[in-house]
DNA sequence: TTCCATGTTCCGCA
DNA sequence: TTGCGGAACATGGA
């Protein structure tokens, strides 16, 4: 599920665990899902380098390789990573692979595709080249900000949170978490906003994606939310109605109709 | 077999 | 200009 909460909790399993540990070999095992670079370019930048930083924009995680280059990761529907301290570990759809001298292991899998590596200079400039919102976890967005970029979109509140050049991060499963806690339903209007809405949605905001990251942003895991009741036959996790699906620009959107009236 | 899925991008149409 | 619906991408589970 890689949203803002999923990827920070890879950004904390990468430093936590990769830090400071040398590249022995990299191996790319499907080369389709590289952006701008090909895998023998990728592989040998990779091969040697040391991992000295992590950083997160919205969706996206930059790995520091020592020097000026980073290794940029997006996980579309169904990437994720997974760390192996000791060695061979396997998962089912591996696409990038780095051996570190240590034994140990990270692999990055996603099943779909939908992903995407990339070799990159500058966080910054990478940003900015793909349009890319503020990063609201962590007080990194103050409200008054946020309310006046939200109050600038015409349309559902729902598409407002999800619009990548608007606040990064925000996808589908957290921008439903999000209006639940809020107590907004996912069709009103940005722009109709009233200043106690906005201020109520930021600290519903602020508090689904920390606690989200800390939780390990793992469904099973997450009481109170409404991440596991995205099904027919899903209770609200605030009152215990009967959860509610509806096409919300283009998505699927669980909502409670008694919540969120 | 058909439908659906946590993301992004592109196209056509309001 | 903005936003929406739909399709495409690639794959697999229900």
């Amino acid at each position: 599920m890689p949203e803002l909460p999923d990827v920070e909790v890879y950004k904390l399993l990468v430093e936590g665990s990769c830090l400071n540990r040398r590249i022995a070999r990299a191996e790319v095992l499907d080369a389709s899902m590289l952006a701008g670079i090909g895998r023998d370019e990728l592989e040998s930048a990779l091969r040697g380098a040391t991992i000295s930083s992590v950083r997160r924009h919205g969706k996206h995680l930059f790995i520091g390789l020592g020097g000026s280059a980073w290794l940029e990761l997006h996980f579309g529907m169904t990437g994720y990573l997974e760390f192996f301290p000791e060695a061979g570990g396997r998962t089912k759809h591996e696409r990038l692979r780095l051996d570190f001298e240590d034994t140990s292991r990270l692999v990055y899998d996603c099943q779909r595709k939908l992903g995407e590596i990339g070799l990159i200079d500058d966080p910054e400039t990478f940003i900015r080249q793909k349009g890319l919102g503020p990063d609201p976890y962590a007080g990194n967005l103050d409200r008054s900000r946020f309310a006046e970029l939200v109050s600038s979109k015409r349309g559902s509140i729902k598409a407002a949170l999800m619009d990548q050049s608007l606040l990064a991060g925000i996808g589908n499963v957290y921008s439903d978490e999000i209006l639940l806690a809020a107590g907004l339903h996912p069709k009103a209007k940005a722009a109709e906003l009233s200043q106690e809405d906005l201020t109520r949605l930021y600290e519903a905001m602020g508090r689904i994606l920390s606690g989200a990251v800390e939780r390990g942003a793992d469904p099973g895991n997450m009481p109170g939310f409404l991440v596991a009741q995205r099904r027919p036959e899903g209770t609200c996790p605030r009152c215990g109605g009967s959860v509610q699906k509806l096409t919300v620009s283009g998505r699927s959107a669980y909502l409670c109709p008694r919540c969120q009236g």
